[in-house]
DNA sequence: CATTAATTACTAATTTTTTAGTAATTCAAA
DNA sequence: TTTGAATTACTAAAAAATTAGTAATTAATG
């Protein structure tokens, strides 16, 4: 027997979706150009994972001539939540608290990035208050 | 060519380094029994596990009678840090701040944490304070 | 219309991850 | 001291993830 499939997008989808967001809508040879900026693959291979990722329900496609464009279906966001639900539950326990806190403690945010997140919750709050009435 | 080994804890790796987080020393034995409860594995199925993590220098041994016990040379802090680093680099475009804000914002953290999450920065605002003079 | 360039569809191969079996060893007990 | 149970060492194998090649198709252009 063997692995199950990842439930979040691995790592050579997430560099694809990132284009995908970032454009709106591309072709295989946008996402091409786009990525061999920075880590030369060859067109096929982004290809192939374009159908993974269609498959999988998180693009989907229109005809634009002979090409089709690649369009997300899965947000930033949604993909976000997934991996850090994913994170979370692996190695925090499930713990959205320990993760919170393991920032704040053991990893190397700093004190300017922690007076930012203060006044993010602040402002969470407030809007948590109101949509509670 | 294919992907590169991953450089944190795999899930099934983790599950491994989980008991012996909680008890300190392991025998591949003991591990198998505590894993049974939720999830059945084979007896060589975990020591492959445990000689993986030998082998990326995770874990150490040392013989007592006839068998090993496995303890943690990576403790859970810095798989914690290693797994919200490779997090916050692959999904939220290594910046820590983009994570927190997604915490806040996106998901479906409730507001009961929000506030336990508050006095722990608070708590960490202060520390801080101290360190520093 | 034939050639060519881009694109798609399909196939293939390698590494990692996950899982487990078999053979050999070792220590204890009958 | 042989038997047996636990343990180790080694091997195997399948699914997932990653990468890319080849053949077929399509559309434009000379």
């Amino acid at each position: 027997m063997a692995r199950k499939q990842s439930s979040t997008l691995t790592e050579a989808e997430n560099r694809i979706m990132e284009v995908l967001w970032q454009k709106g809508e591309a072709s295989v040879q946008q996402v091409v150009d786009i990525l061999s900026a920075e880590r030369k693959q060859a067109y096929t291979t982004i290809q192939t994972f374009l159908g993974i990722l269609k498959d999988k329900g998180f693009v989907k496609t229109r005809k634009e001539g002979r090409a089709f464009l690649y369009s997300p279906i899965l947000s930033r966001a949604q993909a976000r939540t997934q991996a850090l639900k994913h994170l979370v539950g692996s190695a925090f326990g499930g713990s959205t608290s320990a993760l919170a806190q393991h920032l704040l403690n053991d990893s190397d945010i700093d004190e300017q990035e922690i007076l930012a997140l203060e006044q993010a919750i602040e402002a969470a709050i407030q809007t948590k208050e109101e949509d509670n009435g």
